[in-house]
DNA sequence: CGTCCCACCTGATTGC
DNA sequence: TGCAATCAGGTGGGAC
């Protein structure tokens, strides 16, 4: 579920109510979810200031200190929520992890699909590639254009750009008029540079918009997005294309459903 | 090593 | 109505 606009919208919705908060409980109930065991979250977060909140393409980093500072990183994978509220609120369904704060409040954590995941440390992050908020174009496409997997499955490599999930990927290369199964090193200078601020541009405005709610997403304080009413091609086969009209086609890339335009994208 | 595909889950929707 | 098949914003591991 959560891209980068999603998760950047959660994590400067959790920057208003958790830094400075002491964390006074825990409840650890779906060991699945947990890639550290429920113990040893248990022991290091309860009794730790939170001092930050970060992010790292689509990973959430709270910054703790008890005696030593250390990280508790969380993936939200396809349907998992954080939400700050009272702590008096009911649990809904599927609540896996509370964290209850020392001023009445707790985090929640909802997940579905159990995609998600928590735990210590962030040893998985090193892996991650560049921010495509931060990355150069020069980089990026002198990245692109050694590669020589299909474009989209680039975009979708969080080795290769650490953000972009299956609407981003697909309205950037709309954008950008590049089809998805395109080889990277196969693009022109040009049309990998015009990727490069596609990226960028969908992104930022899909924050500027709190991202995209299809069913599942909601901010840190449980409110919808808007950025889907502004997808183009997302969610839209067999409609027609905004520029040119011609009906959206449907494929699978990289083993995801894949909407594009047969005639703007080439 | 680079690339691709499927399993991992639950729930909504579609089609017979 | 009932039930099976398909699909969904995620990743990681194994096959090739």
């Amino acid at each position: 579920m959560p891209e980068l606009p999603e998760v950047e919208t959660i994590v400067r919705g959790l920057r208003r109510c958790l830094p400075g908060r002491r964390i006074t409980g825990v409840a650890l109930t779906q060991p699945r979810v947990l890639r550290t065991p429920a113990i040893a979250i248990e022991a290091a977060v309860t009794g730790a200031r939170i001092q930050s909140v970060e992010r790292r393409g689509k990973f959430i980093l709270l910054r703790l200190r008890k005696h030593e500072p250390f990280w508790l990183v969380i993936h939200l994978g396809m349907t998992g929520q954080l939400i700050c509220e009272p702590a008096a609120n009911p649990h809904p369904p599927h609540t896996h992890a509370l964290f209850e704060m020392d001023n009445g409040t707790v985090l929640r954590y909802t997940d579905i699909r159990q995609f998600g995941r928590l735990e210590l440390a962030a040893a998985r992050l090193v892996k991650l590639g560049p921010d495509p908020l931060e990355i150069s174009e020069a980089e990026f496409v002198q990245r692109l254009r050694t590669r020589a997997a299909r474009v989209k499955a680039l975009l979708l490599d969080q080795h290769f750009l650490a953000g972009l999930g299956n609407i981003y990927a697909d309205e950037a290369l709309f954008r950008a008029g590049v089809r998805p199964a395109a080889i990277g090193r196969r693009l022109s200078r040009l049309r990998a540079a015009r990727l490069w601020r596609a990226v960028r541009e969908v992104l930022e405005e899909a924050i500027a918009h709190g991202g995209s709610s299809i069913s599942d997403y909601l901010d840190s304080e449980g409110r919808a997005g808007a950025f889907q009413e502004r997808h183009r091609v997302y969610g839209r086969a067999d409609e027609p294309c905004l520029n040119c009209a011609s009906r959206l086609r449907r494929t699978i890339v990289a083993g995801r459903g894949t909407t594009y335009c047969p005639r703007c994208q080439v």
